[in-house]
DNA sequence: CTGTTAGCGCATTCAT
DNA sequence: ATGAATGCGCTAACAG
């Protein structure tokens, strides 16, 4: 039926030894023989059983990258990017050779599903997981997180983080690579009260993330140093990482304080959002309200007026978790890396009117 | 050292068999023992051999999404519904029972990497694949896929096609859901010859594509329809599929024929581009020229102003193809459906100044 | 409903 | 440099 290394062998006349040997290279050859074999491979169609190579040799050459919304480009870009440094460009063959298979799980943000994809992962006994995005703060899901992520580095499974804070106990992972996230929320924020803007409304993201908290804080340490203390309560509504939770923010926002003159939002789309709302209402971006977004996504710069936001360098940093999953790259001193996020003052931001 | 079901068995005093048989759920046992089972399980903190049991009975649980990029929103949002269907809602015990694990491959587009990833995919001997969006029409390659296909198939793989057309040999795949990406664009360009339009710039996507094409072609039916014939060639233009080649596409266009009163675009990104591009002559849309994109991607809704465009039921598609890789939806009569594309009107177009 | 028996296809010792 | 033998951990008949 299905035809196997032994039918290789067979044909080229060696043995089933050899003929492994051959295909995973790790093992000298005579060239000879090495094209026999290649050539029976060809002739035959030959295609490696993964299980059955996995489980002989105790490691799969699988590599899954974890992602809390695989329809928003913040976790695209990474993702993809990881992907590209993990899959090889692929030799055109079609044989495939020994590249790794980079895999990326949709987590939809909840917990239950990021623990059971890293079960499933670890089931397959996956060479490495990248965890992208933030992390959720809920301490009984960290306990449990960092119990499997101990699990599975113990299985030999590189653990890499990606736009995610250390854990509490990093041993486990290999990597972490931070975002700067609550300095950029602070620089953005320092932009808009060097504009003179005094009555900041925050839409923020949801409750118990570590990116919502760490952009919120950077938010609310800027708003401190200038003296602005009190209302933050008031002008701070929490809600999803998308669109239409950033209009109703706003709307809500705007009937708790009409006098606003700034929206910052959690993230680039949540400001798409926001943006909508104040324009539904009348008013106009940035003479009456300033936006403001984070991430600078593909699309920022496009809309109109383009969107003041914080850049973070979301293709680099996902390349480089690609090469650390592969062992390309060494892990930076202590397995931590924080990575910068750099301001982007565009059209949407200006000075409140007087 | 790792703890095997062998084990799992022994501490729950009963044959391995029957501790397979519990963990598959797919044959009766007592429920006094599956309890018992079940507990040693969690006592020993046993994770099943994915490899292992994928060898022992010759098919995996692993289903392959493949997508052409997947920082696309486009290709996310198919394959973000596609992984609801097949990963199921996980069970938040961690321990992930039956569960198939969606994978999500991209290829980038390229050849060679679409081919490589349904070699790893047939190597893990995997349950299913999707492949979204549009075909390359390269006859090599064409036939080179085919082949592939034929022999997933052979080997029990379900083949799902989404927002791609069937093959020729369509019978390796087991469903093939089809955009109207035809009569959505020529919808598309009817809606604009009716008001009034007459010289329609179209920034046309990569050559060699089916849905390149046959939008193309869709909007070139409409054209001729309205007998506008002649300057196809001169009005049209290739690039990719990005924000970039929409920007450059259109200042070509503009160069080309400074008199064109509306641009289509190969889909909304691109259409993001042309605006930019038709911004920074200093011409305002739609009052100098209209625009119009395709697909109805979240953002759509949100640039100012609101995009024409045509609408794609994605998720309903991706979730559906997820159902069909799984079992859980019976595949439409003769194994192909076609999805209907839907006209959305919105600001971007307008009726051409006098 | 449960236990026994055989492999699944390959990577690795160990020989040669 | 190559071959022979062993077992990875599990599922699937087949009994009972």
């Amino acid at each position: 039926m299905t035809v196997t290394l032994a039918d290789v062998a067979a044909r080229a006349r060696v043995s089933p030894a050899t003929v492994s040997r051959v295909l995973n290279g790790n093992y000298p050859v005579a060239a000879s023989t090495r094209e026999r074999v290649l050539r029976a491979v060809d002739d035959l169609d030959y295609v490696l059983n993964g299980p059955a190579s996995s489980l002989a040799a105790a490691t799969s050459d699988l590599i899954g990258i974890l992602v809390n919304d695989i329809a928003d480009p913040f976790f695209g870009i990474m993702a993809g990017a990881a992907q590209t440094e993990i899959g090889g460009p692929g030799d055109g063959s079609g044989r495939a050779g020994g590249e790794k298979l980079a895999i990326v799980c949709n987590t939809g943000g909840t917990p239950e599903r990021e623990l059971t994809y890293l079960t499933l992962l670890q089931r397959q006994r996956a060479a490495a997981v990248v965890l992208t995005g933030g992390a959720i703060e809920d301490p009984a899901h960290q306990a449990a997180m960092s119990a499997k992520l101990a699990k599975l580095a113990d299985a030999g499974t590189r653990v890499v983080l990606c736009g995610r804070p250390p854990l509490p106990d990093n041993a486990s992972v290999l990597a972490a690579l931070a975002f700067d996230n609550r300095g950029g929320g602070r620089r953005l924020t320092e932009h808009l009260l060097s504009l003179g803007h005094r009555t900041i409304g925050y839409v923020a993201g949801p409750v118990e993330r570590t990116t919502t908290r760490h952009r919120l804080e950077g938010h609310r340490d800027a708003m401190k140093a200038g003296g602005l203390v009190g209302d933050e309560e008031r002008l701070t509504v929490h809600g999803s990482y998308d669109r239409r939770s950033g209009y109703d923010a706003t709307v809500e926002l705007l009937r708790r304080e009409p006098e606003i003159t700034a929206v910052v939002a959690a993230n680039d789309t949540v400001a798409l959002g926001a943006a909508a709302a104040i324009r539904d209402r009348g008013l106009r971006i940035p003479e009456d309200i300033s936006v403001a977004g984070f991430d600078d996504l593909p699309f920022s710069v496009d809309v109109v007026p383009a969107l003041t936001t914080v850049r973070l360098p979301l293709f680099e940093a996902g390349a480089r978790a690609g090469r650390l999953a592969t062992g390309k790259e060494a892990p930076p001193p202590g397995g931590i890396a924080t990575i910068a996020a750099e301001l982007m003052v565009r059209g949407s931001t200006a000075a409140p009117r007087e």
